[in-house]
This record gives structure tokens, C-alpha cells and sequence, in this order.
DNA sequence: ATCCTACGATGGACAGAATCCAAGTCAAGA
DNA sequence: TCTTGACTTGGATTCTGTCCATCGTAGGAT
């Protein structure tokens, strides 16, 4: 999605070229990089580029909106540029793949009312586990 | 939940003070403790139990099912002792604030065959975020 | 085209969470 | 009581992420 350098200068972006590799990294679908991926990723290109930059710019992407940070494991967060079509997450138990899956329904309106706690709920995450093709 | 003990002892666990602390410490409902917070309360009772056993027990607890892993933010994993009672869990995006929650249905149920991939899926996680009473 | 300046990049120090490891200790069976 | 292998210890280490003072530069102003 090359209209997100394009999304990103209307929002006022100055456009550097340490951003403008981070945001062509993430690019695809399916794309689910921990920060330290992103960051030797962008190397390839950019080889000077610092690890605190990449945080940064994912931290300002997924404020944005752009990009949507997923935490299957416990271990580092991953970055998933596909923020615009609302899905979940299926993850191999044994060797981490994910991929986007979308359930049916609405999973928000599974929480009754009296299940709620007073809370205004806004999102549900779901995450399915189990065990890939090659791993089973 | 004392019988953890007893079902502990029957799956030939060693039974030391430390594990002891351990299991107790992580009693009752509504508990989401991390390790180092554990780890501070068993050590009011045993107070040179190191973090490393305190890691390590969680990791058997865990792993023996008696204990559920949540990590919902990214930062410090928590233990959650309701482990033979499926639930789900609503967090505030604010104060961090945990609640254990029964959604209606089976979540597991929402996901099409053809939105498997192949996986044998045998579990869903469902994080609801939004803000508590206090915080809204 | 050049200058300015505020915003962004850098990298090294720091912090939090968790794991590893070699050495010492102890539960529980003989 | 003895013995032994499982358990514990605490300090070092790894991994992930944040902070900060300093330097560099994008892009508007001239």
C-alpha cells in the first residue's frame, strides 16, 4: 500500500527517508514483523538507520492508526500493516506463524450486558491457537 | 483451591516450601498476578525464595494447565489460577485493571473451515478492552 | 538557490522481564 | 539415617523496549 506515504504526508509527516523505509517495509499482507524484523529489514536498505528510529516510527504508525500492534506470545510485539480491514489472529502453538482470519459474526456482541462490569467496551481481540499444516 | 496441592502431590511433584508459597499465593478468583508480584507476596511468607523458582514453578504450573498465561499489554505476563473454568478477560485501556468475563457461545465455533488454513485449532482467546468504571 | 529552525535521527545508556547456569540444598524413598 | 536426583539459589545474561543529549536535515521562508 503505497498510498500510506502518501496518507501519511496529508497528515502533516515530514517525510524522511529513515520513515519512508520503515513504511515500505510494511507492505503487504499478511506482514507480522517484531521491531528488531522491521529494523533489519530496513538495514538492507538503509544501513545506518537506528533501532530508536524504528521504534519511534512504528510507535507514531500505530497512533495514526496505520499499523496495528499484535502481542501473541509475550515475547515482542508484532506490527501488522493490515489496519484497514478489521480481522483476527490465528497463531501455530509450535512455531509461531500467523496468519489474518475473519471469524464470523461480531465477537463484541457476544459480551451480555451483565458480563460487562460497567465498562465501556470498545474492542475485542481474538486470538486462535492451534497447530500449522507443517507442524501437526 | 487447596486441592491444587493434593493434585500437585498426585502428579508426583516434589513437594518444597517454596512451591508451596507458590500455589498459595495463587488462590482465589479474580487473581491476575505477575511473576515479580508473586514472587513479593511469597516471599512475605519465605523470604528467601528466589525470582528464579518462582519462574520456574509458574512455568510447571503452566504447563501442567493449573495456571493460565495472560499477557494483555505487552508488559509483564500474568498467572491466572481459574484455569478449570473457560473464561475470557476485559481489560481496562487505562488502569490495566482485569476482569474475568463469560462471553456467550463458543468463540471457537465463529471460525469457518475455510478460514482454518489447515491448522488443527484447539483454543481462542478473547481480549475485550475498553475503559472501566472508574477511568471512563 | 540558500538559509533557518524545529522536527527527526542517532547511538549509547538504561530499565524491565525473563532465562540460564554452576553450585549448594533438601524431600522422600531405600 | 543415608543417598541421590530433583529443586533452589543468586548472579550473570539475554531480550525487548525506552530515554536522552546531541547532531542532522526537510521543507518553508527569503
Amino acid at each position: 500500500m503505497s498510498d500510506l506515504l502518501e496518507r501519511l504526508r496529508g497528515r502533516g509527516w515530514r517525510m524522511t527517508s529513515q520513515r519512508r523505509v520503515v513504511a515500505e517495509v510494511l507492505n503487504g499482507d499478511h506482514v507480522h514483523l517484531t521491531a528488531d524484523e522491521v529494523h533489519a529489514r530496513a538495514a538492507r536498505r538503509l544501513p545506518e538507520i537506528s533501532r530508536a528510529t524504528v521504534y519511534n516510527t512504528l510507535g507514531e504508525l500505530v497512533s495514526l492508526g496505520e499499523v496495528i500492534e499484535v502481542s501473541t506470545d509475550g515475547r515482542a510485539k508484532r506490527y501488522d500493516p493490515n489496519a484497514h480491514h478489521p480481522h483476527q489472529h490465528l497463531v501455530c502453538s509450535n512455531c509461531g506463524t500467523i496468519r489474518d482470519v475473519h471469524p464470523r459474526g461480531n465477537p463484541l456482541a457476544d459480551l451480555p450486558a451483565e458480563e460487562r462490569f460497567g465498562f465501556t467496551v470498545s474492542e475485542a481481540e481474538v486470538t486462535y491457537r492451534g497447530l500449522c499444516p507443517s507442524c501437526a
